[in-house]
DNA sequence: CCTCGGTTGTGAAATTTTTCACAAGTATTA
DNA sequence: TAATACTTGTGAAAAATTTCACAACCGAGG
């Protein structure tokens, strides 16, 4: 990870690493083949993989295990991270329920509301906090990644409080719109994936 | 709409359309501003309005209701669409229960399961179909919109349905990778998205 | 009416990213 | 061994995108 690669070429190494986890370690594919697995111009992919600095292994096809590892490596996907959810709503209860799996990659460690009923009432095997302790528990808790799940007004206060307690990266569902020069913020927006998606259709006869 | 613009461009000003929507239409906002509050460069936005084919206005600011209309008449966004949700399990149910306000910009009409139980059971304003109904009832109630919220396994075959039914575009919550050349797809996965995040991270020491 | 601080819109430059083209390697089959 | 049909990795060309710089404009306050 000495060069920074371009912001793409991270998106589409990610998006493969994701078909390669579902898949043999034997199973052998070419450029081309993978390519169509992810909708990537088979060049786009081998010029990804030479700037990520892919060591010459073979001219006959890539083993999914080896650029599993490959990939794995390049990010340090192979260490675990601490995740913390705050804001225990519909969705922020959802990823405390239902732990995203990935390999074990992260694991949710605690979760927040500023509601204190909700965190008596709630079964969880997740340790669930009162939102004011966030800093303190984050630095504890040596917590890396955050999750935001809360209405939009509490948002920049609950960055704050992550950041306050060293969190180094923000998924934010919330509608607001955050960022941060110091750490990395990025924004999920259901009804805005919608409207671009809309955007981006030529020519939709729009319904009545 | 005649010029095709950079898909960043778009996902840009998909952007600003969210924080005027919620601003005061009297609101007067420089490029500065606006910068500040969605985290683009002045003179990006200034360029994306310009290519946008922005009409001179004024040399004193942007009024928020002026420039709301700009970028819903660019991209048809006052006209609705018809929305329609497959695989009712905890997601997709959360579409159909909290359906996405957005200036009623998106109206979900209906949901299709292959679960033919859940569909019975479950109490909703929103009608529920059968899967194997779907091209049908797309076709009959032209919907505009997909959101397959299924799993991996179904999500191709949910697609191809859709697609039989005429939809324009589909946004893909399933783990699966959409892709095709004739309507648009957007994928989006949680998972995904915090990986992505780790890997903008540069130097993180991952927790033990 | 003139000036001052702030603003937009945009051509041109700079930069980034993608695409292309091809030498060189591999596996297979005869 | 030779021929065939693949494949990768990458420098260079092409294309796309962002950044810059600045003329022209606005509004307010003398």
């Amino acid at each position: 990870m000495s060069v920074q690669l371009p912001v793409q070429t991270v998106s589409r190494l990610c998006l493969i690493y994701r078909v390669l986890l579902g898949m043999d370690r034997e199973t052998v594919l070419s450029s081309t083949k993978l390519g169509k697995l992810v909708n990537i111009p088979a060049h786009t992919i081998r010029k990804d993989l030479s700037v990520a600095g892919k060591l010459k292994s073979s001219n006959a096809g890539y083993k999914a295990g080896e650029l599993l590892d490959f990939i794995k490596g390049l990010f340090n996907f192979d260490t675990p991270l601490r995740v913390c959810v705050a804001g225990i709503g519909l969705l922020g209860s959802s990823f405390i329920k239902n732990p995203v799996q990935e390999g074990g990659q992260f694991i949710i460690v605690a979760g927040f509301d500023t509601n204190i009923n909700k965190i008596e009432v709630m079964k969880s095997d997740v340790p669930l906090f009162p939102a004011y302790e966030m800093a303190d528990k984050i630095r504890e808790m040596r917590i890396d990644l955050g999750i935001i799940a809360v209405p939009a007004q509490a948002a920049e206060i609950t960055m704050q409080r992550m950041k306050e307690g060293g969190i180094k990266g923000i998924l934010n569902f919330s509608p607001a719109i955050l960022g941060d020069k110091d750490i990395a913020v990025r924004n999920v927006h259901f009804a805005e994936e919608l409207r671009f998606l809309t955007a981006m259709i030529p020519d939709l006869e729009k319904g009545v």
